[in-house]
RNA sequence: GGGAGCAUAGCUCAGCUGGUUUAGAGCAUCUGCCUUACAAGCAGAGGGUCCGCGGUUCGAACCCGUGUGCUCCCA
């Protein structure tokens, strides 16, 4: 077969991932060995594949294939979730583009453009997934808006609203004025904003001083004046103690509002006298409440000026607020105007000025759900990676809120409440059922009279059921998935969504199933640019994820976003990183090259056997004590450092070291045995791989020979125990033939010119098995021992042992001489140290034995050493 | 204003419970090699007051305190 030169990912890729899946090798079923379960945080279904979703989702895959490779059954459950706030707004511009305004469509219309819209385009990131090479169980995909889910997300509402956990209430909320919804606190954005603050003078009633001079407020939002129905000040504040208790006069509309006092006004901001508008700020709505000030709301859902407000009326509060100067400055109201910088809130999803504003929406009172929730990870029931986020974790769980569960949207769940003609209201799964509810108080009340609430659930009201609706857990309670699979294994998210999904998931898993929803979870970090920037698609930061895999092949992807991404840290995402893995694929695959052609030199008389047995022992011991690294870090979900160390044991051990041991001369037939060996050694490296790179893995294991099984599905083997003699004998060749390569290089002998080694030792024993390796390694012609310094060579010192060089002509005596004395110095100072802790009597007291023991090696060889370099350094001056 | 985190080579970062030949990797730099697996490569090298200052300890990059600088989250 003829091998291309190099690796072609996008053939692999394509090839084996719809191999896997006809075999089926994704999907699960429930049977007797031991589960592990992980659903996908649910991307929008309106979303593209971005860099966070690749390194999340890679992360999740190498969890996933190396528990199936473990002996799990594995079971990774794709889905998305309805993204009522996104999906609506790509459906309205949508309709908009056919012409279509939303006003014009009644709620049942716009749900069947809706679901168009979903069936055409939603799920793309799916079909993107599986080009990442993610080992999911398409059978098993889940949408939040699923018959049997929505029923459920309904069901828990009416549940928790029964239970008293719901409750419907007049609250301040972040108003959304383009989509018309309440937002909750995590769907708002604060950016700094260049703005104005104004200062107004409110005059004040009476004729004297007082009243003349009036009193002066400062604000950046000069529009909501008209909602005004207080001044506050400081209680302590010397410049207003004359005016509490008087009253001011709005301007314009000469609206008369008394004068409090409260210790909230901080008086060396502003003026430090506060206006105060109890409809429109969070702050002014607490003070309202505590003094029974009138509340005053001056703005229309879609942001327009309503009619209390009184002037203004219908235009839009940002035109206001410019147009209201002009005015305010023609009577005589304005004083001064600053620029100020302020931090305001955004839509997350429409990136609208969001407007504080007073609104009757439900809430899910948080405290009682988040008591077991908060226990869990701080009991290390479920546990945190990294542990820092116990910390945020806690500080937000006791200081909870309420959650503003209610959008005013049609895309979602719509909220189980009906009205009666009169306000009242019940909570109930169908109309039926409410109408007998609210027929106990309105004996005459038929279907026909009652409403449902217009509005629809927060996303998150769904998504925080994910962990065991996907198995129906509450639709088919107690069913056998949901009793298998749940609780799931190991949650891989981003910090960013810990509170709005992660701790309540907790609380529902609790609520619900009466248990926790997964054992471990896995914080990536942000991916930001270079520039230490967060992805976004306002600042076009966001390489293409698709364009990348066809440039440097999915696995490369999956390698250049790993090696940079140790948990919970951000990696600054560098196209750097994918090179590096673009060059380990061709690494791979020249190796497989190389091996690939042993095959035709196979020869029953080839006599490498023996001559190689050191270097397949060494690797064999080599590659188990790895594979007990590698293991362990996954446990611990090092796995940025697990692919750092499989990288090394490929590159560096396997290619660098192990191949070029045994690889024959050229020409020269290679043994059955050594073929093997070396054929298995890469099946298991490949093995180990292929978690993290699946495509080039299985290609060339099925490249190397006929295999009888899929790489995919390949069980790990148990771990033996490792002999470490073999290894540190391993580790003396190579520190050995670094040490004499340094020193030819050193020399500048040319790696063609061969040189005659000899080694002066008191364990000749320790190299004979190695004799014939080392000299093909060091170009060495001949190795001899000897119990006297050779003259006229170049003597390198490792460990105890001296190694002697001899090439035709050796040159420059000045730089070796200068290179022994630098050495020199090193060693010595080295061997101070080490003197110094040994004399220390407190530190051969208290130390392990197995320290002294190796500060006492430290001691002899470095003597040893020294004694090496002055002889050297003898001879040279004798020359 | 409240909370959290980070500071290690030119750059990006590892360094888990304090002791592993006076701190490691990748990239970048330098030297020598087109050695028929791989120049997307090979063999080597140089490069660090582990942010400053105190402390604990026989021993600190690691633990404690403090200062400085940066970042994030919440209001």
């Amino acid at each position: 077969m003829e091998l291309s030169k190099n690796f072609i990912p996008a053939e692999a890729e394509a090839k084996w991932y719809e191999h896997w899946i006809q075999q089926g090798y994704f999907n699960s079923q429930s049977d007797d060995r031991p589960s592990y379960t992980v659903v996908i945080p649910p991307p929008n279904v309106t979303g593209v594949l971005h860099m966070g979703h690749c390194l999340n989702n890679t992360i999740q895959d190498i969890l996933v294939r190396h528990a199936r490779m473990s002996g799990y059954n594995a079971c990774w459950v794709p889905g998305t979730d309805h993204a009522s706030i996104a999906t609506e707004a790509k459906v309205v511009a949508m309709l908009r583009e056919r012409g279509i305004a939303k006003s014009s469509l009644s709620r049942d219309e716009f749900l069947t453009y809706a679901w168009e819209w979903k069936e055409k385009y939603g799920g793309i990131i799916l079909q993107q997934l599986k080009k990442m090479g993610c080992s999911l169980d398409w059978n098993r995909t889940s949408f939040t808006m699923d018959d049997a889910y929505y029923q459920s997300v309904i069901g828990v509402f009416v549940d928790l609203y029964r239970k008293g956990h719901i409750y419907r209430g007049k609250r301040m909320i972040n108003w959304d004025v383009k989509a018309q919804t309440a937002l909750s606190d995590e769907e708002v954005i604060y950016r700094e904003v260049n703005s104005k603050l104004y200062h107004l003078n409110y005059r004040i009633e009476g004729d004297d001083e007082a009243a003349r001079t009036g009193i002066t407020i400062a604000t950046v939002r000069p529009e909501t004046i008209l909602g005004d129905t207080a001044i506050c000040v400081h209680p302590d504040d010397l410049r207003y103690q004359h005016l509490i208790g008087r009253t001011a006069f709005v301007p314009l509309i000469n609206r008369r509002i008394p004068i409090i006092a409260d210790n909230y006004v901080t008086p060396d901001f502003g003026t430090g006298a506060l206006k105060v508008t109890p409809a429109h700020d969070m702050n002014d709505y607490q003070l309202g409440i505590k003094y029974g000030l009138e509340v005053i709301d001056t703005m229309n859902d879609d942001g327009t000026m309503s009619e209390a407000a009184i002037l203004f009326v219908g235009e839009d509060r940002l035109e206001v607020r410019k147009k209201i100067i002009p005015q305010l400055e023609a009577a005589g109201n304005l004083v001064k105007v600053e620029t100020y910088v302020n931090q305001v809130g955004f839509s997350e999803r429409t990136d609208a000025m969001v407007e504080p504003r007073l609104s009757m929406q439900w809430w899910v009172s948080m405290k009682q759900l988040a008591e077991p929730a908060l226990e869990a990870v701080m009991q290390d029931e479920i546990h945190f990676h990294p542990a820092k986020f116990k910390n945020l974790y806690r500080h937000w769980m006791e200081n909870i809120k309420d959650w503003c569960i209610s959008r005013q949207l049609w895309w979602g769940h719509r909220i189980p409440a009906y009205y009666a003609p009169d306000g009242s209201f019940a909570v109930a799964k169908s109309v039926e059922e409410a109408l007998e509810l609210l027929q106990k108080e309105h004996p005459g009340l038929t279907k026909e009279d009652i409403r449902q609430d217009e509005g629809c659930l927060d996303t998150w009201f769904s998504s925080w059921l994910w962990p065991f609706e996907v198995f129906h857990g509450l639709s088919q309670p107690g069913n056998k998935e949901v009793n298998y699979y749940y609780p799931t294994s190991t949650l891989v998210t981003a910090p960013e969504i810990i509170f709005f999904w992660v701790a309540r998931m907790i609380m529902a898993g609790y609520e619900y199933m009466g248990k926790l929803p997964f054992r471990d979870v896995y914080f990536t970090g942000i991916v930001r640019d270079k520039q230490g920037r967060k992805m976004s698609k306002s600042l076009g930061n966001s390489p293409d994820l698709l364009g990348l895999i066809d440039q440097y092949g999915a696995d490369a992807v999956r390698f250049g976003i790993m090696i940079a991404s140790p948990a919970g840290n951000d990696i600054l995402f560098d196209e750097a990183g994918l090179e590096q893995g673009r060059h380990f694929n061709n690494k791979l695959w020249n190796a497989m090259r190389l091996v690939h052609g042993w095959k035709e030199r196979i020869s029953q008389d080839a006599d490498g056997g023996a001559e190689t047995a050191f270097a397949r022992n060494w690797f064999q011991q080599r590659l188990l004590s790895t594979k007990a690294e590698v293991a362990e870090m996954m446990q611990q979900f090092r796995l940025s450092e697990a692919l750092k160390t499989i990288y090394s044991l490929i590159w560096d051990d396997y290619c660098s070291w192990y191949l070029e041991w045994v690889k024959p001369g050229m020409e020269q037939p290679v043994s059955q045995e050594v073929y093997e060996q070396t054929v298995g050694f890469f099946e298991e490296l490949l093995h180990l791989l292929h978690p993290f790179m699946p495509f080039i893995t299985e290609e060339i294991y099925h490249l190397l020979r006929t295999q009888s099984t899929d790489l995919c599905v390949r069980p790990y083997a148990e771990i033996t125990n490792v002999n470490e003699d073999v290894l540190a004998a391993g580790s003396l060749l190579q520190q050995l033939i670094s040490a004499l390569r340094d020193a030819r290089n050193k020399q500048q002998i040319k790696p063609k010119t061969s040189i005659e080694l000899a080694i002066q030792t008191e364990h000749p024993e320790k190299y004979r098995e190695i004799t014939h390796l080392l000299s093909r390694q060091v170009n060495a012609s001949s190795i001899q021992f000897t119990s006297d310094a050779i003259a006229r060579s170049i003597v390198v010192a490792v460990e105890q042992d001296r190694f002697y060089i001899s090439a035709g002509e050796i040159g420059n005596t000045v730089v070796q001489k200068e290179g022994l004395l630098k050495d020199l110095q090193h060693q010595q100072q080295f061997l101070e140290q080490v003197r110094k802790k040994l004399q220390n009597e407190k530190f051969v007291n208290n130390a392990k034995s197995e320290v002294i023991a190796m500060e006492r090696k430290k001691e002899a060889d470095a003597m040893a050493r020294i004694a090496t370099i002055e002889s050297a350094l003898k001879e040279l001056s004798n020359d």
